[in-house]
DNA sequence: CACAACCGTGTAATTTTTACACTAAGCTCT
DNA sequence: AGAGCTTAGTGTAAAAATTACACGGTTGTG
């Protein structure tokens, strides 16, 4: 084994890019490193993975870390290993996704971060390392996931509305839908319990609760069944009160 | 950097998943592993990744040693690192997966292989390491990325007939297609060009040959277009010449 | 020249997708 | 109490996509 020692001097971490969805928008949990490298910046939580640690619990073990949470969606995505990426070495990052549901998140002390924040995946920019592309690939894994399998229900609270599950998926999709084809769309997939109970303290008429119905959904999944979504391709200013405009003539 | 030293004692190696598709028949190339661990096994073409090189280039070169072949589409899939997967010390692999033209590959002479030769997909088991987690998690991301990207063009001669293409979707997708449906929906994706030439030397009707045309797909990915194929339902038997059996009735 | 083997083609029925607008219900403010 | 605001909830018709399905055509072979 003498031949190879020369290859075990390289360390490998995990990266968790954890999203969450409020007030109509995308989120992702970011940490103020109080560490160096990269000392005073904003990055994804991550960390080494211990010498007797598989991947997937090194990521589990970080997400735990820095938010309490277990059992929540974990997948990995994508391993990132430009040879400078670190300045500490040969260091290769492999990156995961997860989703929670924001509401049942509770700051965990922790000492890889210095203070850490939900930003509005939008917004953020000049991360850590490579961390910006590797929030991208997320996204972007996010944005098919969410086409091909109900994820989206592991960002909203147990009861949602179909408005609120509406705009999860055009905050991910970053396209508008049709309310009504949305409607139809979810409501003949057969994934959803209606609680026939309503919204309360809502300055409006309050919508309906609905929750997802996960054996359902593994009962449809050995049934061989797909889960998908499309965009609308609806005119902006369709659908108001307001007239038409007559269009000008050439 | 000394708190974080007991890291920087593990390896990572690529291993590539080389899908190949010949006599209707999807294949991948497998060597009789000439070195420990693992010595005589059959196994993914594999090698440590050098310390100053990128995991990309790992993956690529891996592959031009063994098949001489550049430029050829290679994508990562997924990273396993369980803790025990490798005798010699914690080394996690990076699993990469490329499409090529058989007719266009020749041996090379390489030290990591005693042996190299093409095997049924789905005749693979008992492969070194595990290696048929890999080839299993690089044969599913191939079966859905073949239904969104016309990449099944990589595996085939630069000339084909659409009986040639459908034998090669139904290799992967592990299905049927109906074979008027197949060349329509494929027909009007406008990507083919039809070389106005056909076969020779075959003991019947010859058929047209045609050509991918790569540069109206980039075209008409910029335009944002999707690549889509579904699967068959039509019943065995159907569509032959024989005379359905009357239906026994109860 | 009959046979074997594969090529190439069209249509009708069904399902899915799309576009689109108004009434209903609760809250707030006066 | 009622006017007004705000969001909820609902249906249909047209267009597009998908599905199922069968036979005559062309070549080489014996």
């Amino acid at each position: 084994m003498n031949e190879f020692n020369e290859y075990f001097k390289s360390a490998f971490t995990v990266d968790n890019v954890i999203f969450g969805f409020d007030e109509g928008d995308l989120k992702v949990l970011l940490i103020k490193r109080g560490e160096e490298p990269y000392h005073g910046k904003w990055g994804l939580p991550g960390y080494f993975v211990y010498p007797n640690e598989d991947l997937d619990t090194a990521a589990q073990r970080v997400l735990e870390e820095l938010t309490g949470l277990r059992n929540v969606f974990l997948e990995q995505v994508k391993t990132f290993g430009a040879v400078n990426r670190h300045p500490f070495g040969r260091v290769i990052t492999v990156a995961y996704f997860s989703l929670i549901k924001i509401s049942h998140y509770t700051l965990q002390p922790s000492s890889i971060a210095r203070q850490v924040k939900w930003h509005s995946v939008a917004d953020v920019k000049d991360l850590a390392f490579d961390h910006n592309d590797i929030l991208n690939a997320c996204f972007n894994r996010l944005k098919w996931l969410v086409r091909s399998r109900p994820v989206g229900f592991e960002l909203l609270p147990p009861k949602f509305t179909l408005t609120e599950l509406q705009h999860l998926y055009e905050a991910i999709l970053e396209t508008k839908l049709d309310k009504r084809n949305f409607r139809k769309k979810i409501l003949t997939m057969d994934l959803l319990v209606d609680l026939e109970e309503t919204q309360e303290g809502v300055a409006h008429r309050p919508a309906r609760l609905y929750q997802f119905d996960r054996n359902r959904y593994e009962q449809l999944l050995s049934e061989g069944f797909s889960f998908e979504l499309k965009e609308s391709k609806r005119k902006e200013g369709a659908d108001r009160r307001v007239q038409k405009k007559p269009q000008q003539v050439l």
